[in-house]
DNA sequence: AGCGTCTCTGTTAACGCTAACAAAAATTGG
DNA sequence: CCAATTTTTGTTAGCGTTAACAGAGACGCT
């Protein structure tokens, strides 16, 4: 049906040159006569000609795409980070081709990563919290660039990450320089890497302040679990400060909290993670972490580039900090 | 650098026939004896054989991608529509590309057009809701096929939609129901349709009662602007009823309340839209207006395949009715 | 002038696939 | 069993680009 557009020869002929000069311009060979560019430039413009990616894919045996491979785009922390990706990536000149899948197990995987390969993307970012992801990934052909966001630390994969357990042991520690006893934890799902480094940290924080560290309630992410665990904090005297793994389970739990009448930050105080932009309007304000998924984005592309260009496949690894923003449900524990 | 991995004349060699036989095989070609398909089946299986993407683009003159383009993926609504859209496509062997922009102007939105272009997409979808982005997609080849998703109405252009209108009069009639004179409305920025569509519905509810609309407060969808819209709604003691055009306006206005002492829903009664999975968390769990994501998704990738494959380019219309989702915040108004 | 050395441009051959046609094999009917 | 038909397979020619090499000028040096 589509009428196909100009092609090399068309600019080329137009232009009065060879189509290799004009390929030469487009690529921004040196050794062209400033001229001869001109004019080339001229018909290009005239024809409304573009260069078609699949022929120089082909040829070249990579296209100018970066694959991502994602869960649950709709949760804000994948969303915002595929955002930043997309962002970044434009900027180097590279699309980005999403390939959402339902459950991170193998075969979901590696359907998705199957389907990105036979589209010949020049790299990978694979968003992978959780365990199963990893196996998926060590059978990969070795000489496709990839990155791994959020993935597991103790694979010998290139990996960015946002370091949990910094920001867990932050929200943790305000809370124990709030004067809190001890600080109870609300987690996300146990086989995501993000909730096992956020547990983590949070349980630092406890022991070497010499605290025994309570059980920890798991959730799944969402406000409705955080509800489930609040109204079970909520019933619990001795609590005073709780940490959850995300901030849409705190407002599960503050919400809870509300039901109960216990008072937020006055009888407990209550901090997040993600710094959502709503978090700033719940009721109380909620003091979060947030994570800097901008440079999270950025740095794996420039990881993934590099491989790229390079064409070694090293195992680097690279952690973002994030930031406590301390807000207003956090107070000193009523005596 | 990279090894390339098999072709398909290795797979034929290896199977003992044509590469042309087993480009049929790929293809679902019926002419192909059982006996040979199993043999080729065998082949690519242990050469691990992937077809390539780029090769068959240029042939075709078409990939399997479907390029989106879309601003601010980071929103629930937009975030929503991709996540949906991608898993819509995968299942029809379709991978999606995205294009994000920072603003929906016409050079933006052109250049992530042109970009897919190049790349030689099958079809491009839209998520354009603003008024500039039309023009951008006016100038755009006929011959590529192309769906907007909440774009402009009045526009020539296959188009797949919420019922914004619908979704507003439901949520205010809602309010009128329970008992209130009138409904206040805190709108989305006036130049994206969606709060357009909202304005009129609940404009059109309102006159259609016999009311006279009070002026619209502009927000700007975040939570920020909700909360200060809020602020001068819970100084107006005549207020007794507040549409928001979507649940993160909708928590500003909540938490502006609630400083201001103002009880929802005993004084004030609150509707959102989007319906958003936190919204059942707020305090108080928030009445809302669902959009249906997934049958927007669908109906969209279904439209876009019809014109791909017909090669026709008609301008369809297709609307998706939204459902009232009733919680806690609407009450009867003290009297 | 003659010769090597740059700079610039052109020619040719892939890349891996599908489409169109050609040939061979299998099947049918008489 | 042979011709006519149908089914199955093979051959060839591109698709639009880049890479590799080859050629043509221009320039500087002896």
């Amino acid at each position: 049906m589509a009428v196909h557009g100009p092609a090399m020869t068309d600019v080329a002929r137009l232009a009065g040159v060879s189509h290799q000069t004009v390929s030469r311009v487009l690529n921004g060979h040196p050794n062209v006569r400033e001229q001869t560019r001109l004019r080339v430039r001229a018909a290009i413009a005239e024809l409304g000609y573009r260069p078609n990616g699949a022929a120089r894919a082909l040829v070249t045996g990579r296209s100018q795409v970066i694959g991502v491979v994602a869960q649950n785009t709709t949760l804000y922390g994948p969303a915002s980070l595929l955002a930043a990706l997309e962002q970044t990536a434009a900027e180097e000149g590279f699309a980005v081709s999403v390939g959402s899948v339902r459950n991170l197990d193998h075969r979901s995987i590696s359907a998705a990563v199957e389907r990105h390969l036979s589209h010949r993307v020049a790299g990978i970012v694979v968003i992978a919290p959780v365990e199963s992801a990893g196996e998926a990934l060590e059978r990969l052909p070795k000489d496709v660039p990839l990155v791994t966001v959020d993935g597991d630390p103790s694979r010998p994969v290139p990996l960015v990450t946002v370091d949990q357990v910094a920001g867990a042991r932050a929200a943790t520690q305000h809370l124990l320089d709030a004067g809190h006893r001890t600080v109870w934890h609300v987690s996300g799902p146990t086989d995501w890497f993000d909730s096992v480094g956020r547990i983590d940290g949070w349980r630092q924080a406890l022991l070497s302040a010499g605290l025994e560290p309570p059980p920890p309630m798991p959730g799944d992410w969402s406000a409705a679990s955080g509800y489930r665990c609040g109204q079970m904090l909520a019933r619990m005297p001795e609590v005073t400060a709780v940490f959850t793994a995300n901030d849409h389970l705190a407002l599960g739990v503050l919400r809870a909290l509300h039901e109960f009448g216990r008072q937020v930050p006055h009888e407990i105080s209550v901090v997040g993670f993600d710094d959502v932009p709503e978090a700033a309007y719940f009721i109380p304000p909620l003091t979060t972490v947030r994570p800097d998924f901008d440079a999270v984005a950025r740095a794996s592309l420039q990881m993934l580039l590099s491989q790229i260009e390079s064409g070694t496949g090293g195992a680097l690894r690279q952690t973002i900090a994030p930031a406590l923003v301390a807000r207003e449900s956090v107070a000193p524990p009523r005596r």
